[in-house]
DNA sequence: AACATAAATGTAATCGATTTCATAAAATGT
DNA sequence: ACATTTTATGAAATCGATTACATTTATGTT
């Protein structure tokens, strides 16, 4: 491997210079940083990052955390945050965690051991005492899920108005008996929404049963069909599905086609998160829209700075009800 | 920052001894493994890897990049490289390029300066000499896309082969006039299905129209929904499209269902990829399956294998047609 | 008790860069 | 031509760990 020792040599001069060649800093005369540049292209020198950020502690590296890739949700979050870290100089990292405690604790040591200089974190709280262990010690922020009981700072929506909007809007179009099909209440979201799916039908003076609701491991499509199947089980059927996700609420369309019912007609459907999926459904699915991209590039800009030591503040952003054919 | 030094004062040892703690090595007395134990507790003390990747030259991280993580195509990919990696004691970091020449510069060079070990390529070739570059000089394979002519490393099916199959069960279920919708020639991928659509046509003595040949630079589901569209203006319409991605062809189903055609009665679809959602439309989608957990398998097993000097030889691994309701 | 051997620990070099401070060289002024 | 200021460069310390080698301490043997 080419050190910066062997180009110095090479160049004539010392490693000092080749340095300050190489960061274009101060004064380097012309006809020495020719040489110097020739030299390093002759090599084929490549600084190491290791060296540098050693000696200036800092790698210029964000890790962002997310459950999983595969859901869809998370894409446009990426785009923001990629899109503002890069015009800062910063290069992020994908971690794919599975709510895994063990990998998650993996990449929460690249930042103790200075590998990443932070965290945009999009896990549920998995284990609160290595949460704040990493928090009171090093930088990083919770983007869309956070801790209610903590000090972390945050970006997010309100969960609760946006579900109680969404069952609202199920309720005035005629439907009273609105079941709802949620994921694991580990995520703050799907607690928060229930709270909103609950504060609708009280406001409309409807019952809370819990015949009507479901509560779904899976977070791909089959677990929404398979919450779509046992709903359907009931004797008294609903005639509206409020989902916490799009994806959820897709795979419940396809149970209620599947056993000859109709979208809305028989039974309306309306999902959260406006993936791009949902616009290809048949029918399109009604959605709230999360500012997803905004999120991103918020995060990207609390994270970055919290490295640089500035105190920063949680922040709460709109959402949107978007009425498409499945209401 | 605590640093080793300060640790091993506390403790009343030399750095070397605490260093031998940390890495539990050689003989270390219990009683001064202790002391160091408590006092690395006391300080709160956090290695730097940087220190210590400096020294060994390695730094344990593998660098996965991919177009787009939109895209549930790379989804079990990634499974199986991070499972792999994992057990091998390498972690992988998701990076995202968007097929973009200068996303790919700045991680071609966290390899180049030493913040990962090595890299697994799932991007079309965009910059042959840069990548040629890098591969002469550090470890890299390349997974699904590869570049024909090069010398690198990789793992992928036989497109050609599959697309050929793909065709031809259209053909033998009584589709004489075959469409395809394909994605932009720079990938591989496109070039190879191209190739056994038409060799299948030819196959079976129907011509190759460039009528019923679409290239759409959007790879999302509104690429193939234009595509169709454009089909379907066409005087003398196809009865039966290959589409090279699952996406596409659920943009395409789309667009016959809204112009009130029936799949796969008036016209017969067929996907690639085998991605979930194929499974959740309406018909369900006949699709081509490839191995992707296993190619994640083996692009991690080859990556570290040319990380550790060894000579790695390039695989091509079964792929499956999965018959379904859209043919 | 004396010696040989094994175990435990310390000293100092090392990895590859950056940067402070000192010094040499060039430019400027009188 | 000389003093003074400015500019360019180098020597050496530094970042935080690991490790080869040296040295000290403990254990066993006769």
């Amino acid at each position: 491997m080419v050190t910066i020792q062997e180009v110095a040599k090479k160049a004539g001069v010392s490693t000092a210079t080749v340095s300050r060649v190489l960061n274009n800093r101060e004064t380097v005369k012309e006809k020495t940083r020719i040489r110097v540049e020739q030299a390093i292209q002759e090599l084929k020198y490549e600084p190491s990052a290791l060296g540098r950020n050693l000696r200036n502690s800092e790698s210029r590296l964000l890790l962002v955390l997310i459950p999983s890739i595969s859901n869809p949700f998370y894409t446009e979050i990426i785009n923001g945050i990629e899109d503002t870290a890069i015009s800062k100089g910063y290069n992020i990292l994908l971690c794919e965690t599975d709510s895994n405690p063990k990998r998650e604790a993996i990449y929460f040591n690249m930042v103790r051991n200075r590998l990443a200089d932070g965290i945009i974190l999009m896990d549920p709280t998995v284990n609160r005492k290595n949460l704040y262990d990493l928090a009171s010690r090093h930088p990083i922020v919770q983007c869309s899920e956070f801790d209610e009981q903590g000090e972390i700072s945050y970006v997010t929506i309100d969960n609760e108005l946006a579900a109680y909007q969404a069952v609202k809007h199920l309720i005035k179009i005629g439907n009273r008996k609105v079941a709802l099909i949620n994921t694991d209440e580990k995520y703050l979201y799907a607690r928060e929404r229930r709270r909103g799916y609950e504060k609708a039908l009280q406001e409309f003076d409807l019952p809370i049963e819990s015949k009507w609701m479901r509560e779904t491991g899976h977070l791909g499509f089959e677990g929404g069909q398979q919450a779509m199947r046992s709903l359907l089980n009931e004797a008294d059927k609903p005639n509206a599905v409020f989902s916490v996700s799009d994806v959820l609420a897709i795979g419940a369309m396809k149970e209620i086609q599947l056993q000859g019912l109709k979208v809305p007609d028989d039974i309306a459907v309306i999902g959260f998160d406006k993936i791009s999926f949902s616009n290809m459904t048949n029918p399109t699915l009604t959605t709230i829209a999360q500012p997803m991209y905004k999120m991103g590039c918020t995060s990207a800009n609390m994270i970055i700075n919290k490295i640089r030591g500035k105190e920063v503040e949680s922040l709460i952003l709109d959402h949107e009800l978007i009425i498409r054919e499945s209401t």
